[in-house]
DNA sequence: TCAGTCAAACCGTGCT
DNA sequence: AGCACGGTTTGACTGA
């Protein structure tokens, strides 16, 4: 129905009945009209304001209260009574004992057989079709209500897992950090136990440097050359593994001098900028290993024996020797 | 029967 | 107290 909407339909046929009702039910013997005499509904709305109410009168007058909500007898005249029901429909509320009557039926079966829907009406003294309106308004608010706490339910459920996730990635990177030093202090373990080995090969390295040319390129940027000793590594030889302490090259956690006394027109030495390997990897090399096995200034972590890293001929003070031509 | 919608009834709030 | 206003509730209807 449009705008403007007036409540009758098959409603409004209901409505009259009902005002024929009342008009004359000055007599009690017209409450069955409203309720059955059986039905335990009529001492269900004692003093309610409502249709069923109007059964509940004491046979007189209605109790003095009006027969729908919006109506008081007591303020209106017989005359305004009588013009209130000439009036056009309107939608009336059910009372508060109907709509508990109902919500009790509707907990015990939220559908409505057809016998059942008239043994509702006859009690509430309401129409079929308002009782089967009722219900299934009634259904469709129920399952929204039921969605909202079903969303209610997974949110909880989700901000849950979530706050576990967070804390599981905390932990996860907290473990990482632990290993990277325990890493660390193995390499640094590794070194004390190497350092007669190495001092043995340094002395050797130096006998071979009578022709060797000093470059100071490298002295801005000591870790480049860490970076091009290890790639040099990897490079001349098929095993990558860049920790292999068993190797015969591996000096003080370094594999460097060896490689550093490679001659100089070997096109190996100067792949700083080579191509594949980009800044990001070197960045995440030089974090992730390089750090722990050559930044001796990290807190907590014991300064190498002073003869120890400088033999890689990485200090600062050190030129980087090249085999010459 | 259900989803969507309308509109009357109701309720709380702020203003005069 | 009375009024206006906005938001909510609820009875009723329509079309699928």
């Amino acid at each position: 129905m449009e705008g403007g909407r007036v409540y009758g339909g098959s409603n409004i046929s209901s409505i009259l009945l009902q005002n024929q009702r009342i008009s004359s039910s000055s007599s009690v013997d017209n409450n069955n009209l409203l309720i059955s005499s059986s039905s335990s509904s009529a001492a269900a709305f004692p003093g309610s304001r409502s249709m069923v109410n109007f059964s509940d009168a004491n046979g007189i007058n209605f109790s003095g209260k009006s027969f729908f909500r919006s109506f008081d007898y007591e303020e209106n005249g017989d005359e305004d009574f009588d013009e209130y029901f000439r009036q056009p429909e309107k939608k009336r509320r059910l009372t508060v004992d109907q709509v508990e009557f109902l919500e009790r039926s509707f907990e015990v079966e939220n559908k409505l057989e057809p016998e059942r829907k008239v043994q509702l009406a006859k009690d509430l003294g309401l129409q079929p079709r308002q009782v089967a309106i009722w219900f299934q308004n009634r259904r469709a608010r129920w399952k929204t209500k039921s969605l909202e706490k079903d969303y209610d339910s997974l949110k909880v459920s989700y901000d849950t897992l979530k706050i576990n996730y967070e804390s599981l990635l905390k932990e996860t990177e907290k473990l990482k950090t632990e290993v990277l030093t325990l890493t660390n202090q193995h390499f640094l373990n590794e070194k004390e136990m190497d350092n007669s080995e190495s001092l043995h090969l340094i002395e050797q390295c130096h006998t071979r440097t009578q022709n060797f040319i000093p470059i100071e390129v490298f002295r801005e940027r000591p870790l480049d050359v860490v970076s091009v000793v290890c790639k040099q590594e990897s490079f001349n030889s098929s095993n990558s593994d860049v920790v292999d302490t068993d190797s015969p090259r591996y000096i003080n956690g370094l594999h460097s001098a060896a490689l550093l006394m490679e001659p100089a027109n070997s096109s190996h030495v100067f792949e700083v900028d080579q191509p594949d390997l980009s800044q990001d990897e070197d960045e995440n090399f030089s974090k992730n290993m390089l750090p722990a096995m050559y930044n001796f200034s990290n807190p907590g972590e014991p300064n190498p024996p002073a003869n120890s890293c400088n033999y890689g001929f990485l200090a600062e003070d050190q030129p980087v020797w090249f085999w010459s031509h």
